[in-house]
RNA sequence: GGGCGCGUGGUCUAGCGGUUUAGGAUGCCGGCCUGUCACGCCGGAGGUCGAGGGUUCAAAUCCCUUCGCGCCCGCCA
């Protein structure tokens, strides 16, 4: 009994016709003389009636059913008996009266709820992932998924963008991740490695002269997971030629505004804030700030600039900085405040003061020690009951303390406004970092990113013309790199990149390489900016971030289909998985395992 | 690699040294019920309390180790 309808079709004026369903078993009450159930299939659910005085071998057979049944249904559509109308179901006026009942599948007893959310342990419910996804709540989050992809390929396409794929299997590179490696069974002891982005392939395509690329790509990292990171991700990974960085925030700013119109109906005006990475760490104590609430990082140096307080002073003149949150939301018990104090301490803060203005009083344990000047100075920026949290710290960690602590006590005090959005534009990164595991400088975005090229040709005039990483400027140096943010996460980066050969040599110098590991790691990319590369740039986003973001769940294993678990397992394939010896003698690999 | 939390019949959960033969709900099995919609009522089966070790007269309960899951730090251009 194939179907020919769906039940999200059924409808009033249908009452009286034959039509054959197909689905499952959502609910099921059984009255004795006559069964109730809940037919679901993928439009909706149907309320199926089994009366034998419709079909006394169909009634029989309903006797069988239990939930999550593949069945087939043949029967007459009818409208309900007056005052047995469900008006929250949308077919809730209708049943079918049943005059056939095949039963396509049992099911098993159940090791996860389907027709309401059990509360099920996350392992469970990922072993069971098919079964979840057979809830409407949770397969409408997919299905949004899809849509999500397709405004995307549309509002690309349509604006000139070429969809193009790379390959999978490409080859590791030092800089970056930890690559997935894929043995060659060809060529022993060779191996491709999983790209963490199509990001080579994307520029060598604009080398090729295509003006705009695209392309949903899978990006693969080994490195350990979080609730907003997965082995895999998908990302939207975009390049264009000849453009500058405004054309690309534009592009994507249009994109992004286009998104949150379509699937939240929520305004995002435009051009976004673009606020220069320095400006994040001094305002926000991070480089992706949730803009959905105030409460900057006010800088007190001034104030204290000749404080006779001395751990302040101390700090002050090993070139530290005085900084305060003021918190205004409602006055703080003293236990609430050393919790406030407590946790800066976590983020590494040697300790935390605070005032507050005391109907016009200054309170704070630093009262008795501060002169006249410094005390009216505070007390002006405080409104009566007002709280302000001040640390004295050296460097960006200050910055960062006061940062993570903005944000726990907007989570804390739900200063957060959840129907709000914030996106803007983090700019100006800077170029390299200090990286202490490996003891060398390394790239804050990747290699390929331009510098602001004036910095760089007064870095290169102090240094001889060489790129000499132990010069301690080159941390002050910007690239043109942008993150784009939304409520506090980063949703995708991008760059201007570099598409001179002579510079992209000088930036792998100061990242280490030599010549020799210049030329057989990257050689095919230096080869390719001097075969008349154009000037390009571009960005790649998040598509599992930016679901997250338009569901409203915290972790991206809720719109990802077949999610793996924080130790990188797959609960419902069980992989990873051994293989072989057969296997592994044809890859040319002899296992070494830890004890 | 480090920190925090969780793990009790199929599932969710109570119990957190002895009142326990581990309680409840739901699912499962059997019975009753012709207008339910989380249908209802009656009865029943189902547990090595994640695993291992220890403390104790006595351990689901306390301690140690270990495994799994989640969250965070490190890590993730």
């Amino acid at each position: 009994m194939k179907r020919n309808h769906l039940a999200d079709e059924m409808n009033d004026a249908m009452a009286g016709q034959e039509v054959i369903l197909n689905g499952w078993v959502h609910q099921l009450r059984d009255l004795g003389g006559v069964i109730f159930a809940l037919l679901r299939d993928h439009s909706g659910m149907m309320q199926v009636v089994f009366n034998e005085t419709i079909s006394a071998e169909s009634r029989k057979l309903a006797d069988e059913l239990r939930f999550e049944y593949c069945i087939a249904v043949r029967g007459i559509v009818a409208l309900r008996p007056a005052g047995q109308e469900n008006l929250e179901m949308k077919t809730g006026k209708l049943e079918l009266k049943v005059n056939k009942l095949e039963i396509l599948n049992p099911c098993d007893v159940l090791p996860i709820s389907v027709s309401q959310d059990g509360g099920e342990r996350k392992e469970l419910r990922m072993k069971y992932r098919y079964l979840e996804l057979r809830r409407p709540e949770i397969s409408n989050k997919i299905i949004m998924r899809h849509q999500l992809l397709i405004f995307i390929r549309n509002f690309l396409s349509e604006r000139g963008f070429c969809e193009i794929e790379t390959p999978l299997l490409a080859k590791s590179t030092p800089e970056g991740a930890r690559d997935f490696l894929v043995p060659s069974r060809v060529q022993p002891g060779y191996f491709y490695a999983l790209p963490q982005s199509p990001q080579q392939f994307k520029q060598l395509l604009m080398v090729a002269g295509f003006p705009k690329y695209f392309q949903i790509a899978r990006c693969l990292r080994d490195e350990d997971l979080r609730a907003d990171r997965q082995l895999e991700h998908t990302q939207l990974d975009m390049e264009m030629s000849f453009v500058d960085r405004d054309d690309v925030l534009g592009l994507i700013e249009t994109l992004y505004s286009a998104i949150w119109k379509e699937f939240l109906d929520y305004d995002v005006s435009t051009p976004l804030p673009r606020i220069p990475y320095k400006k994040a760490i001094e305002q926000y104590g991070i480089d992706k700030p949730d803009l959905r609430f105030g409460m900057k990082i006010i800088n007190l140096g001034e104030i204290f600039a000749d404080t006779g307080i001395k751990f302040l002073k101390s700090v002050l003149d090993k070139g530290g900085n005085i900084l305060a949150l003021r918190f205004a939301e409602q006055p703080l018990s003293r236990s609430e405040i050393d919790a406030v104090e407590e946790f800066a301490k976590e983020q590494g803060a040697f300790g935390l003061a605070h005032f507050i203005n005391d109907n016009g009083k200054l309170k704070s344990p630093m009262a008795k020690h501060m002169s006249e000047d410094e005390t009216s100075k505070i007390l002006d920026m405080l409104k009566p009951g007002d709280i302000m949290f001040v640390l004295a710290h050296e460097g960006k960690a200050g910055y960062e303390i006061m940062g993570q602590t903005r944000i726990m006590l907007a989570k804390k005090y739900d200063l957060i406004d959840k129907s709000k959005y914030a996106l803007l534009w983090v700019t100006d990164f800077p170029l390299v970092q200090w990286s202490d595991a490996e003891s060398k400088v390394v790239s804050e975005h990747h290699p390929f990113t331009m510098p602001i090229e004036s910095e760089w040709n007064e870095f290169l005039e102090r240094n001889n013309g060489e790129p000499n990483p132990d010069d301690k400027s080159v941390f002050e140096l910007s690239s043109q790199a942008y993150d784009l943010v939304i409520n506090g996460q980063e949703m995708g980066s991008g760059s201007i990149r570099i598409n001179r050969p002579d510079l992209q040599r000088q930036i792998f110098k100061l990242l280490g390489l030599t010549d020799d590991q210049i030329d057989s790691q990257f050689g095919h990319i230096l080869d390719a900016f001097s075969f008349g590369a154009p000037p390009h740039g571009g960005a790649a986003m998040g598509i599992d971030r930016t679901l997250i973001q338009i569901t409203g769940d915290e972790a991206i294993t809720d719109v990802i289909p077949f999610p793996k678990t924080l130790k990188g397992v797959d609960p419902m394939m069980d992989s990873p998985s051994p293989v072989s010896n057969e296997q592994l003698k044809e890859l040319h690999i002899k296992l070494d395992l830890p004890e």
